[in-house]
DNA sequence: TACCACAACTCCTCAGACAAGCAGAAGAGA
DNA sequence: TCTCTTCTGCTTGTCTGAGGAGTTGTGGTA
């Protein structure tokens, strides 16, 4: 059964929008109707128009200035990381966390400061709290996740993993939600092996331990469907 | 004389924003003040206020819920590879490339299609002809890097290939122009022997060549002073 | 203890009003 | 006829007030 799926107006109309540029309905550079136009077209009020806009504009598509319009200023959003996810296997995405969580592992393993450590300590912990709520069990995964990418003092595979995992968020809670409650137990106790190799200072382990991790989420995945 | 600057009173809240955001003023998940607390506290009606968080929510720094409030959703949306690779040191890009590009390898072995291979193995042969051009031999190699990763059949690990790896393009000629040419044959070799192990669908001996190759080059790199 | 109704919050949307700014048309002067 | 100035209409920017819709925690009830 397809849950309702209540999307803002703003939401919809920036999409629209975003549609009709993409269709090539308005050049590069060129100038949109106006807000009093767009609004009775796409049958909402003024200001959820502009709240499409500046959503767009937040995106660098579209850029207003007062008193002449508001201008297409680029034809795509670069590097659209939330349609990419949307329509990749989530087989897909976990592979390419398993390579930059692999290595980060490994990284961190060799340099992690004193500080850095506490950190990750401190993220495992905070993990284990609360396992009710099922945003707050996937933000504290997520948390303890990137606290051992930062570890490994590289900002280019930081940038990679804050790139595509926040727009993971809203799929794993998902995910969660009509599976139920996932390997609470396991997945602490493969984290906490994790911490103890990256403790130990043993790259070899602590890339071995983070795959081995996010594999077994993969098959989990895989059990139920994951599109 | 500083030109007048005359920028939306929306444009400046959301900067406001985010700067508080960076700050840590409120942590990855957390709730935002109300919109009606957050208006009288940025000195702007509730309607800019809006389209101040619209903005970053564009960005995707920000995520709002009826009924629930507004949450931070990423701490900084760069997407500027360019300013991260510039003051990145050279070897935190090659780690990169070795975390990506060697589970690319491992995947590539695994599934290639024939197709695939062909692809691959054009891309290797293009490399050898000319070794004088130092511009071409570069684009040959990325293009033959890029074949293994189009081979691995995974977009999000492709997108992330394609995200820095453009970036690179000037950096990697002004450095084979600083130290005259570099191992051409070893190189070659390197990639031939890369094909043979895909061609062969062996991941293992696929990623351990993917990486020692990456390796070998962040060494040569670091004898002449990565930044 | 478990369940349910409710109330207080939140964001969402609309309408109307006025200010600020831009661009082209209309007009005055040479 | 050309050039410069002025003006007018249209655009986006901002604010306010109102009501709708959704969420969340509280308190009462069985």
């Amino acid at each position: 059964m397809a849950q309702v799926k209540r999307t803002p107006l703003a939401d919809q109309a920036a999409d629209l929008l975003l549609e009709r540029i993409r269709s090539g309905e308005w050049a590069l550079g060129e100038r949109l109707p106006g807000e009093t136009t767009l609004a009775p077209q796409l049958g909402v009020g003024r200001s959820t128009v502009r709240e499409a806009i500046r959503q767009l504009a937040g995106r660098g598509v579209l850029a207003s200035r007062q008193g002449a319009g508001v201008f297409v200023t680029a034809l795509d959003a670069p590097e659209d990381w939330d349609a990419i996810v949307r329509r990749s296997d989530i087989l897909a995405v976990i592979e390419a966390r398993i390579a930059i969580e692999g290595e980060a592992a490994a990284l961190a393993a060799e340099r992690r400061t004193p500080g850095e450590l506490r950190a990750v300590r401190r993220a495992l912990g905070q993990r284990a709290e609360r396992r009710s709520e099922l945003a707050a069990h996937v933000d504290a995964d997520t948390a303890f996740h990137r606290s051992v990418v930062a570890a490994a003092q590289n900002p280019i595979l930081a940038e990679l993993f804050d790139g595509f995992t926040p727009r993971l968020r809203e799929a794993m809670i998902e995910m969660l939600r009509n599976r139920g409650v996932f390997g609470d137990d396991a997945d602490h106790e493969a984290h906490a092996r994790l911490v103890e190799a990256i403790a130990d200072r043993d790259p070899d382990r602590a890339r071995a331990l983070s795959r081995a991790h996010l594999r077994a989420l993969a098959e989990t995945l895989e059990g139920i469907g994951g599109r």
